[in-house]
DNA sequence: CTTTGAACCGACCTGTGGGTTGGTTTCCTT
DNA sequence: AAGGAAACCAACCCACAGGTCGGTTCAAAG
């Protein structure tokens, strides 16, 4: 194989090994070896390409993490409909398991920023970046589908997206606790009750 | 000083410190040095009273976590008032810092649960018990509530439950980002408006 | 005062895991 | 084919932290 393919086919393995890993185990809880043995990949191999276990998860978290958050949570806000039930489908689809790999990528931004938030300043400010681009993107779409009559028009939209940001961060905490998918269920139904309570009140017009 | 009296002076002190920095830094992340040095005791005087790290941990969270999630959360709960604002003063002020030591005590539980969540089933268990024994109190509550004309009665109180400690459990990871204030003061807001449409509706008579 | 054992000390042991280094293989270039 | 660099190997280093152990202090009992 050409060594340049070669080589970026290596930092791919590494990384979604390492992501799939990292989230399983947290990443002060995983060492290399938990990585390399899985891979049949030498010490030697991945200092050649990283020059640091921090090094290799800043990696991780500003190519997968950032590219997962967006495809699952920001992308699908582009839209001209309703915002509520854009915004609830992308977060249903959010905490499905993903069938290919068993990894609920839901999960991992809310472990990752509990695990660094007081220990590792740095790749705690990237984890906040992308979840301050996941509330950017929630707030505008919420402030235009209160011009578009779809949101009451008293409401902070800031607020909002705050509240749901929290309780789907929370709601992972309470999926690992066994019985994920009730959890899963009432949350979602809780969150739709919520939605339903955004919407402009017609006795009040 | 007597033997038994120093004995028990010197596990509230370590269980305390180890509590303090424990929520700091997280369980894995603190080494028994950190705890001893400040307290100016020794490996020997740890390991005199408990038998391992893990065995302190668990006295510590059967003591002093039950015990602040219990005067925090729980026995607030023991009302005959409107559920929603007791709920809801209650969750203020577990969020709120405590003044003698700048411990955050609604942060414990998330971080801990999120920490041992795939790692240490026996202590995940234990923690898991304490937001068990929250969810039971609260869905109680607000039972009552639906009796009393408080909350609507079409509400799922398990689910209302649950999205009331996700909520809760994920603002903390937002509260750590810098401005905690100001996401507290969001979430807080947010709060109270989805327990306003818990309410019973007047026109759905 | 002597004895006894709980409380405590601190040097030491040991496994772990991030990181290093010297060497080997593989593949591209010329 | 030869040279060289990239990719990789695996033994090694070392700091760190949980845990151990022989010894010391001190308060209570006899």
């Amino acid at each position: 194989m050409e060594k340049n393919l070669k080589s970026r086919v290596t930092i791919n393995r590494l990384c979604y090994k390492g992501l799939d890993i990292f989230s399983k185990k947290g990443y002060y809880q995983t060492n290399l070896n938990d990585i390399l043995t899985e891979l049949k990949l030498s010490k030697g191999a991945f200092y050649h390409h990283f020059k640091s276990k921090e090094d290799f998860f800043i990696h991780i978290v500003q190519n997968l993490v950032v590219q997962k958050v967006y495809a699952l949570l920001i992308e699908p806000l582009n839209t001209q409909e309703n915002p509520l039930p854009i915004i609830w489908d992308s977060i249903e689809k959010a905490l499905e398991p993903n069938k290919s790999n068993e990894m609920v990528y839901g999960f991992m931004l809310a472990d990752f920023l509990t695990e660094f938030g007081k220990r590792n300043e740095e790749i705690s400010r990237y984890l906040r970046d992308i979840v301050q681009m996941w509330e950017v993107n929630l707030v505008s779409l919420l402030k235009k589908g209160k011009t578009d009559g779809h949101i009451a028009r008293h409401l902070d939209c800031e607020g909002v997206a705050a509240y749901i940001i929290a309780s789907f961060l929370g709601v992972r905490t309470l999926m690992s606790d066994g019985n994920s998918r009730q959890s899963k269920y009432l949350y979602l139904q809780q969150l739709k009750h919520y939605f339903a309570s955004l919407k402009p009140q017609p006795e009040f017009i």
